[in-house]
DNA sequence: ACCTTATGACAACACCGTTGACCTGTTAAC
DNA sequence: GTTAACAGGTCAACGGTGTTGTCATAAGGT
């Protein structure tokens, strides 16, 4: 190994693969996406994604540093995308509720990008244009710089937690997921009432609360809450 | 392959290995969540378990059919840890507060055995006791059956997800978290006011804040947000 | 003492990420 | 045009992974 890391984003001298495809980041990032899209996250690898590609893997390797690099760029052009989609319309609760089921929605397909893109920073583009808007809907709303941060980090890492946890169950083949559903008619509907009361009382919600995500609820409780603080915040600077 | 899959409780016939220690379904888990402890949670391989019990990796197998029967283990096993460890005191708010935090603490070093148990159901002993407990928390507190269900749901899912999230920047290797940490100095930081006004603002604290779990916050919210909806319902009942 | 069989061991399969060495087409300079 | 440099694609290998088919043997019941 010379240097072989990434020259930044001029590369001249592009030379086409043994089967004819001329390579680029964009490409590679683009086809990443299709293939777990299509796929499941587990089923992209350096080794298939080359495939992908017409290129041999370790090509890819002249593009990315490690799999990690790859998936953060992946994660940049996800955030990108979802913002693209979405539309603010003035009312604080209702476009973070909006923005919210959309950063999900976009992250249940890429849990690996999404669990990165929480705790590494990427500096790109559309992370940068991401905080930007987020941490403008809630001061413009009223809320103070330092809560404002503390929401948006809240908001934002709970939007991609969800995503990741949710995405583990949504992967499962549907065979695998009929039978968790009978473990908990087999199991929890069948506690008598003596030793387990309060799952015997509950048992009907259970069964059908259970296989939902509880991300749209939890996105709820965390939007009143902060509503709640700026009511207070702004009866306590008013009056 | 006959039949491999697990006798379920009875073993009989315990022979040693080669190295003369005896298998037991307790000693594999007991050993599997020491090693994940002690040298984090992608260090636990088949193999290694193996090498670190003195057996064969695929004697394990006798005992589970695939390495998420045995992460399931080690989450029922960590639910028992964490209960086991909780003293209520008879305060919903501040009980679910600190559960939630013993739970993320718990679940930060298996973060494998976190995503698992959120959308697998083990019926085993300890899951059982949990949902059990958590619900009757939040039923004696006065929350209706299906509201109580709800805020369950999101509470347990909560505790998993960011549990999942964050054990990955705590799993960073200290100067990878330097590194970010300098990223965010020398990206954020420096944005000038007129492109960026809410970063630039803001700034100061997205430093302080970002490089912190938000699950504390997050639990904050959600636990305020059910209580309003607490007081709502009593007045509604009330009055 | 024998027979059955549960259970541990072995070897193999098909993958994985990553890297050092090599080779060649493209480009720029002459 | 010719040539020389080198970016970037390719090859082969390393050391890992989960999992399974087959075999051998010690333990337990009779």
């Amino acid at each position: 190994m010379t240097d072989r890391v990434v020259p930044p984003t001029a590369r001249q001298r592009r030379r086409p693969t043994k089967q004819g495809i001329v390579l680029s980041e964009e490409l590679i990032v683009e086809t990443a996406m299709r293939l777990i899209e299509e796929h499941g996250a587990e089923a992209l690898s350096v080794r298939r994604l080359g495939r992908a590609l017409g290129a041999d893997p370790s090509s890819l390797y002249r593009y990315f540093r490690h799999t990690d690099d790859l998936m953060l760029a992946v994660a940049d052009e996800l955030i990108g995308r979802t913002l693209r989609i979405w539309r603010p319309t003035g009312y604080w609760r209702a476009d973070l509720r909006d923005l919210g089921l959309r950063m999900h929605a976009g992250a249940l397909a890429h849990p690996r990008a999404a669990v990165l893109s929480s705790h590494r920073v990427t500096g790109r583009d559309h992370e940068i244009q991401a905080v930007e808007t987020i941490i403008g809907v809630l001061r413009d709303a009223g809320f103070p710089d330092a809560e404002a941060v503390r929401i948006y980090h809240a908001f934002v890492d709970q939007a991609l937690a969800f995503a990741a946890l949710d995405s583990a169950s949504t992967a499962l083949p549907r065979p695998a997921r009929e039978a968790e559903a009978a473990v908990w008619r087999a199991t929890y509907a069948r506690l008598p009432a003596d030793t387990h009361p309060h799952i015997a009382a509950t048992a009907r919600h259970l069964m059908t609360d259970m296989p939902r995500s509880s991300y749209p609820m939890a996105l709820d409780l965390l939007l009143s809450a902060a509503a709640a603080r700026l009511a207070e915040i702004r009866d306590g600077t008013d009056t």
